[in-house]
DNA sequence: TAATTTACCGTGTTCGGTAACGGAAAAATA
DNA sequence: TATTTTTCCGTTACCGAACACGGTAAATTA
C-alpha cells in the first residue's frame, strides 16, 4: 500500500521534506540535480500521496459544474437527479461540491447563459449535456483553454477534449426496439409517434434510435409500413385528434413505438378507444412510462440508465480532479434494459 | 458541512479536547455533568467528525471477511468479483481491506471451515452468503455474540441481526421467465433442465424461480405440460444422452428454460442436432450463456447483477464501520434484466 | 489533620501533507 | 571587493482527530 511518505522520500533522497513538497508540486525553487534525484527516488519508493491527509491539510474546497436541461417532475432529464444525489454525496467527501445549472433545451440563448454560469462558479470540472453542438464545442474550447476537465453525458460531440463520456447507444437502442416490437406478433403497419417541437431543433436527439429502427425493418421486416404521426406534449387534446384521424385512417395499426421518453403522452387515447391490446414499446422509465407498463397498455421499455450516466461522470471527474486518476475507459455506452410488467420494480 | 470541530466543541462547551475526546470515545474520566453539557453542544453544533483526519490519526485498518462459494472461472459465482473488486478498491481508502474466505457449495464442513476461518481473521465486518441455512444461522449468532456486523447475499435467511440483505427476486424472476418464453409462440410443452446434484442439496436454490414459472404457467397457460429433463453438468455426454432421449420421446418441445445459470450446457446439444430454432431462456449472464445468446440459440437472458450486490453489501459494511451509518434499506432485491441479442453488449 | 487514592481534566505529540517564513549560499550587480 | 539579488533549502506551524502523559482537585483512608 502507499505506506511510503513524504517524509521517506525526503530521507532517502537526503533532502527535507520540504524541497520534496516543492518537487510534488512543480514549485520552483529547487535545484535541478535535488529535484531529479527526488524524482527518482519516489519511482524507486512507490511514493504516493495520502489524498486525505492532504485535503486535510490543504483544506480547498473544488467544485464540479453539472450543465443539463431543465425540466418539470416526471421528465427525462429528471432522472438524472438520483444519480447526481448520489455521486455528489461521495464527491463531497473528497472535498468537491457538485453545483448545479440548468439550461432550456430548446433556446440557445439560455444554454449560453448556463454556459457562462458555469463558468462563473470556477468549477474544477464541468459535466454537460451537448444538445447543442455547435455551441457546445465553443465552450469546450475555453475550458480547453482554462485546463478545465469536462465530461459529456446523454451524447457526445466530435472533439478530443473531453475526459470521458456517457452515451446511449442510440442507432442500437432503435435496433432493439425494432426487435421487440416485431418479437410477438407478425408486424405490417407501424405506428412511430414523434414530437412536433422535435422538427424545430437544431438535431433530432431520436435520430440514431429512428436509423436503428428502420434498418432493423428493412432487414428482418422489409413488407413493414411505417407511419409517423407528430404530436405536441403540451396539447393533450391534439394529441387524442391526431391520433384518432390516423387509426381511423389505418385501423389495421397493430404496433407503436416512441424513440423519446414521452411514450405516455398516448396511453390516454389508448385506453379510451380500448386499443389495450396493441403492442406498445417506448424508451426511458418515467414514472408515468411505469405506470402504463404495469398497467398493461404499454408492453415494454427501454431504458438506459440516465442516473448511471451522471454518477460515474461526477466520479471520474473527483477522481481526475483530487486524485489524478483517468478513467478506466473514455467512451461509455450505458447498458439497455429491457422492462415489461414483470420486471418494472 | 463538517466543519465544526472538537476544538470547537471544546471551547463552546469551557472544557479542553481531551475531555470532548473521552466523551466521543465512551472513556470515564468526565463528570456527569461535564458529560451532559458536552453532549449537549455536540447536538447542538451538529458536530460531525472529520473521518479522514480520525483514519489518519488512529492508523487502524479494519477488514470485512466475504465467506462465498469456490467456482472455476466461467461460473456463477464467478460474477461476484468484480463488484467484489470495485467496492474493495473503495474499501481501502476508509482503511478497510476485503478478505476472501471460500468454501465448497456443496460440502458443508467446508462451509463450516470457512466460517471459522472467516472468525479467526478477526473482521469488522462480514458479507455472507447463506447456501447453508441452519449452519448459517449458527455462525451469524456467534458474530452477534461478538457484535461483528454481517451482510446476507443472494439470499438471507429468516433472523433479524443482519445489516442488510441483497438477494434476487426468486419468485418473481421465475414469473418473468415464463412470460418472456411463452411471449413469442403459443406453448403446449416446456422442457425445464435441472441440475442433477441440486437434488442432493439442502436446499435447492432455484425452487423460489420454479414456483414462480408454474404459478405463471397455471395463470395463464392452464394447457401447457412441463416436464423435467435433469442433467450433470460434469457429465457432457450424459448430457446429450438424456436430452437425445427426451426429444426422441417428446419431439413437439419447442420451449426450453433453466432455472440455474447453466443453460450454456445444453447448447453444443442443441446445435448438434439442429435445434437452433427453439425458444429457450436461461438465467444470468455467464460469458458462455452471453455467448450463446449472441450466437442465437439462447433467446433470453435473466440476470441479476451479482456484482452489485456484492459491490453494496460491501459498501453498507464499511460505511456501517467507519461512519456508523446504517443502510438506507435493510431488504434489497436487485433488477432483474432482460437479455437478449441485442442489448448482450 | 496528613497521606493516599480516585475522579477529572489539560497539554503535547503524532498521523501525512501543505505552505509560509526566513536563512544561507551562490550569482549578479555595483 | 562590497552589496544586492537570486536560487535553494530547512524549519515550523498548521489541518482535525487520537491518545498517552501528567497534573490538580476532591474524596477516602489512615
Amino acid at each position: 500500500m502507499g505506506k511510503v511518505t513524504i517524509k521517506d522520500v525526503a530521507r532517502a533522497s537526503g533532502v527535507s521534506k520540504g524541497t520534496v513538497d516543492r518537487v510534488l508540486h512543480g514549485r520552483e525553487g529547487v535545484s535541478r540535480k535535488s529535484r531529479e534525484k527526488i524524482l527518482r527516488v519516489i519511482e524507486e519508493l512507490g511514493y504516493e500521496p495520502n489524498v486525505y491527509a492532504s485535503l486535510l491539510a490543504s483544506g480547498i474546497v473544488r467544485s464540479i459544474a453539472v450543465i443539463l436541461p431543465e425540466y418539470t417532475p416526471g421528465e427525462f432529464w429528471g432522472l438524472y437527479e438520483s444519480g447526481i444525489a448520489k455521486a455528489a454525496s461521495e464527491a463531497a467527501r473528497l472535498n468537491v461540491e457538485v453545483v448545479r445549472v440548468a439550461y432550456n433545451q430548446y433556446d440557445i440563448d439560455s444554454f449560453r447563459a448556463a454556459c457562462r454560469e458555469a463558468l462563473a462558479k470556477q468549477p474544477a470540472g464541468v459535466v454537460i449535456a451537448p444538445l447543442f453542438q455547435a455551441e457546445t464545442a465553443l465552450f469546450t474550447a475555453e475550458l480547453r483553454s482554462k485546463g478545465i476537465p469536462y465530461v459529456f453525458v446523454d451524447t457526445k460531440i466530435e472533439e478530443d477534449g473531453y475526459l470521458s463520456s456517457y452515451g446511449m447507444p442510440m442507432y442500437r437502442g432503435g435496433y432493439l426496439c425494432a426487435d421487440i416490437l416485431s418479437y410477438r406478433r407478425p408486424c405490417e403497419e407501424i405506428l412511430i409517434v414523434r414530437i412536433e417541437r422535435d422538427k424545430l431543433r437544431q438535431s433530432d436527439p431520436t435520430v440514431g434510435r429512428r436509423e436503428g429502427f428502420r434498418d432493423f425493418i428493412r432487414e428482418n421486416l422489409p413488407d413493414c409500413t411505417v407511419h409517423n404521426v407528430f404530436i405536441d406534449p403540451k396539447d393533450p387534446e391534439g394529441v387524442a385528434l391526431r391520433l384518432g384521424k390516423f387509426f381511423r385512417e389505418h385501423p389495421g395499426v397493430r404496433h407503436i413505438a416512441t424513440f423519446n421518453s414521452r411514450i405516455h403522452l398516448i396511453v390516454p387515447f389508448l385506453e379510451q378507444n380500448g386499443l389495450q391490446d396493441l403492442t406498445v414499446v417506448g424508451f426511458d422509465n418515467l414514472p408515468a412510462n411505469l405506470d402504463a407498463l404495469r398497467s398493461g397498455v404499454v408492453n415494454a421499455l427501454i431504458t438506459q440508465h440516465p442516473e448511471e450516466q451522471a454518477a460515474r461522470a461526477i466520479q471520474d471527474l473527483t477522481e481526475f480532479i483530487v486524485l489524478k486518476k483517468s478513467p478506466a475507459q473514455r467512451d461509455n455506452f450505458v447498458h439497455m434494459d429491457i422492462l415489461t410488467r414483470y420486471n418494472a420494480d
